[in-house]
DNA sequence: AATATTATTTAGAATAGTTCTTGATAAAAA
DNA sequence: TTTTTATCAAGAACTATTCTAAATAATATT
């Protein structure tokens, strides 16, 4: 029996005779439709809702290729599960460490990230990142206690 | 017959009951003592030279303590291995894709590196991490290509 | 269309860094 | 000294992730 039956709407191509295929397409909808940043086992999940039959194997198979073809981000909160981010425009990340969710911030208009360090003479510059961790604006709020120990 | 021998020569608190044990010291000792970030094999093994019968647990448990005490650095770079830096004063990282060495990087003088983001009102800041991937001068120089695949 | 080639999926095994468990040991407190 | 608490060590356990191998599917070629 056939597993896969939906029809692509529309052909993304993933450069390096990679091909969108259906479960690539639902994880990359499931992705494109968080505000969050999903863990793998999370994007699991909500994938299995619209295709039961996915294997988690198959999530980070899925995930890691989108993220190598670059149309979608990988992010990584210290040794924490790394999370996945349909948002390609550059930006930051807020950690909190209270409810743990990561949040996409901002950068300033015309400064640039590296401006605060002094880079090393002669290195070639790949990435910087920016990463904050604190307490978010609604733990703030509602007053929580660290939920890790 | 008794494993520790070694005198302390100066007894550092680590506070909330926590001893400066002879196994704590050489490996505090060990990180002061590097330049580099070490991971915690790493650092077992220079440790082991000096107290050969320690365990690889112990010095994750040492680690652990001495980070938690606030005397060393715990630097994560995406989910690699843990490495460990006895350097304290505020200052970023750099990570080169070639060697996979991490160095310190200072920070400009007067620059908040916080000054880059929109940060989000209300919530409560912690610490701000800037880290820099790229290729080191040293591998730049030598024209070397990525070892990661 | 039929065949050959290549890419993909899947389940489960394997891996690696780290944490946990347990009993023994040692230091500090009483 | 006795009691309490902290620490150590060895190995088991854990967890996120990657790998393996076989089945399947899509694409290219004939």
């Amino acid at each position: 029996m056939p597993v896969h039956k939906k029809k692509l709407s529309e052909k993304i191509d993933l450069g390096g005779g990679h091909r969108m295929t259906p479960q690539r397409q639902v994880v990359y909808d499931v992705l494109m439709s968080s505000r969050d940043h999903p863990t793998a086992t999370e994007v699991f999940i909500r994938v299995q809702e619209k295709m039961s039959s996915i294997s988690l194997a198959t999530v980070y198979n899925c995930l890691d290729t989108l993220a190598v073809a670059g149309i979608v981000k990988q992010v990584n909160v210290d040794r924490e599960p790394s999370r996945y981010c349909g948002n390609l425009a550059p930006h930051a990340h807020f950690h909190c460490e209270t409810c743990a969710t990561v949040m996409d911030i901002d950068l300033k208009d015309g400064v640039e990230p590296s401006g605060s360090v002094k880079l090393p003479r002669g290195a070639k510059i790949q990435k910087v990142e920016v990463a904050v961790r604190g307490q978010c604006p609604e733990c703030v709020r509602t007053n929580k206690r660290k939920n890790i120990s």
